[in-house]
DNA sequence: CTCGTGACCCCAA
DNA sequence: ATTGGGGCCACGA
């Protein structure tokens, strides 16, 4: 058993509690289980992310999460996640990690309780 | 025990 | 828009 399981727990099952289509922000996950720290909801997400949606759980700016851009994606386009492409993002120009889209926050933030 | 490393956040220039 | 600095915390070396 790991010390901080109580921590790494809540993280998880925050996580789990986001439906499908919408997101929740490392931040907000972070102070959901009574923390500042959305670094290690990071952290977390990277070792155990494998036992949860971990694409529902993104950067406070709306870009993609760093290495797993294409992944998201792919997760978002499924769930009907809201996205804003940016106008000029064409085929040629994206790159994987610099792929022309972002999260539309605005619509797809998931409060917890409401 | 200390240090460095992150799928990070927020505020100020 | 871009930089820079401080804060937060789990985890492995």
């Amino acid at each position: 058993m790991m010390a901080d399981e109580k921590f790494t727990t809540a993280v998880l099952a925050v996580a789990e509690s986001i439906p499908p289509g919408r997101v929740m922000t490392y931040g907000d996950v972070a102070q959901a289980v009574g923390s500042r720290a959305a670094r290690a909801v990071g952290q977390i997400m990277a070792r155990y992310g494998d036992e949860v949606p971990w694409w529902r759980v993104v950067p406070a700016s709306g870009q993609p999460i760093s290495g797993h851009s294409a992944e998201s994606l792919a997760y978002y386009r499924d769930e009907g996640t809201p996205l804003i492409f940016a106008a000029q993002a064409n085929q040629f120009t994206a790159h994987p990690e610099t792929a022309g889209w972002r999260i539309d926050l605005k619509k797809a933030l998931w409060v917890p309780g409401r």
